[in-house]
DNA sequence: CTGTTAGCGCGTTCAA
DNA sequence: TTGAACGCGCTAACAG
């Protein structure tokens, strides 16, 4: 592997002159500059970006820690971050914290550890103090999905309140009343609004809140299905359901259509997030989108702005919209 | 921040000292060692991995390329990559090729421009000729859902042909013998492997394959739409279709179902892959098992075994599996 | 078992 | 505009 010495022998001109025109500066007559880079493109001279970052102290890596990787709801997001970042010659380091304090912490030192220019997070468990905190370190963060108000300038978050609101109003708006939740983790962020939405929504429609039609799952399909059969087992009559995402309504509307029940016909399915599984699902489900491919890149822009002084526009509040399919109907 | 001169002169040894126990070398006395990880905590010591990988030559980092990261695929892949990694204190560098052979070369350089110690490498434009070459270089390669030949020992695969042999052979034994073939992009191995597997069944039980119920989508839901429909159009009659992967099943069926067709009363169908939506799929979906995040673990372990010199048991050859479940029943 | 010393490849003053 | 020299923080002989 040659070096910048090889480099600079060949070129007949010193480290620090080939150091020059690797970092683009302009004080390089086009002559030397010329040189240098015809004897670079004969050794096939690459640098050492371990070199690079000892001496600069800077290693143009990103630090990303996410909940986790499988699932409909990370790939997007991953894929975006991934591809702005690397236009610029950034790369990406991942980490996964599975929705547990203490992984994430370990991650969050792991990428630290590992050198990153900056850390891009979209966590649940740890607390907001710990961001804070984290956020006065010397290693900028930007928070994807959360919103703490002391640091709300790094925070990339939707308005998952609105959502919720959405959601439910759709329904209301067809005729419903009798609406059930099938909630998120009580624990998670994201869960408590869009259900403070849910019952905002109730509210104004003068329809009242009964937390016996209101089950927590944990966002996973094999939830939807256990919170639907405790529902229909309650005893309360409902005609439709709201879940707090896609996914758990794929599996509460497959409870449904396993006991033999017809949807929308019999109850009406709003879900939350559209993933791509909604659109071909049976009945296309109605659903709130939920931009996360956006916000992944609007992280990474936020970076390339504030970190890299790339002149670039960034968005960092996302509102949600109500996307209208076939699983939700008018009540009968 | 601290650095490894600080704790050598707060423990009162020397900087090779500090080096060795950070290194686990059994060669320094309790004594020392203690004094030395006292000196570490009370500085909240933290070594830097530049100087490391730059003294070493070694990055502790691992390279993965893969097609694409949004779509069901090639999250579990990661998942199992990342973590079965991480557990030995490696990290992934992630690049995205989007199935074309410039951005994958280019991916390849940029990873190998990052100093990885090794690449995982989930590529279908490049050619093998390619993969042969890069093989022979400095830096190790593993491939996964490829084979090639010379380079076998580096491989981690799916048996394909078998797989569509099996999902193909199903539809035989329920007494279908027209049955149609949705498949994937022609360029890509694994299409043309699953392709053959399906023809091999054909042939075994004395049903012809007729080139006109077989046509090629691009693995996405939506060509699974378009390639059903010209099946319908095509005034051919069948009972069944076969289809390269999932997400073009689930958008087939839902294209059967648009038209009021009863599936699978007037329709059976067999996916590939059984990506996590098919179980929650209405009918849920009869499908080929397609162990992806099991070969994305093995092609980690591979690396733990062979460049790190770990003590792992590596597979490389999978076997795909039916899955039956309603998709797919007795011809009338 | 421990310390000394010489790099690893590059960025960056400071002079010239 | 160019070059010499030092230092980034750590590893790896080699010596003792």
């Amino acid at each position: 592997m040659a070096t910048i010495y090889d480099v600079s022998q060949l070129a007949g001109v010193s480290l620090a002159t080939v150091s020059r025109v690797m970092n683009k500066s302009d004080s390089v007559s086009d002559k030397t500059r010329k040189k240098v880079l015809e004897a670079m493109d004969k050794l096939g001279y690459r640098p050492n970006t371990f070199a690079q970052s000892l001496a600069s102290n800077c290693s143009n890596s990103i630090g990303v820690l996410v909940s986790q990787l499988d699932g409909p709801y990370y790939g997007p997001m991953m894929a975006e971050i991934e591809e702005s970042l690397r236009l610029d010659n950034k790369h990406v380091i991942i980490a996964v914290g599975h929705s547990n304090a203490e992984q994430e912490i370990d991650s969050v030192e792991f990428l630290l550890g590992r050198g990153v220019d900056a850390l891009i997070l979209d966590v649940e468990a740890v607390s907001d103090e710990y961001l804070i905190a984290l956020s006065k370190g010397p290693t900028p963060i930007v928070l994807i999905n959360r919103y703490i108000e002391p640091i709300k300038e790094r925070c990339i978050y939707l308005e998952n309140e609105l959502g919720g609101y959405l959601a439910t109003r759709h329904l209301l708006e067809l005729g419903h009343r009798d609406i059930a939740y099938i909630s998120g983790p009580a624990k998670k962020h994201d869960a408590q609004e869009r259900l403070v939405g849910h019952q905002r929504a109730l509210t104004e429609y003068g329809a009242r809140f009964d937390p016996s039609l209101c089950v927590a799952g944990d966002y996973k399909e094999d939830s939807g299905v256990a919170c639907m059969e405790q529902l229909l087992h309650s005893g309360k009559p409902f005609t439709a359901v709201v879940c707090a995402n896609d996914q758990m309504a794929s599996g509460a509307i497959s409870a449904c259509l396993e006991r033999g029940m017809k949807i929308p016909q019999e109850m009406s399915f709003v879900g939350y997030d559209n993933i791509p599984f909604a659109r071909y699902a049976v009945p296309k489900l109605t659903t709130i989108n939920n931009p996360i491919h956006e916000m992944g890149k609007m992280a990474a822009l936020w970076l390339l702005k504030h970190l890299y002084k790339k002149n670039v526009q960034v968005d960092s509040v996302f509102e949600p919209q109500l996307v209208v399919r076939s699983s939700a109907i008018q009540k009968v």
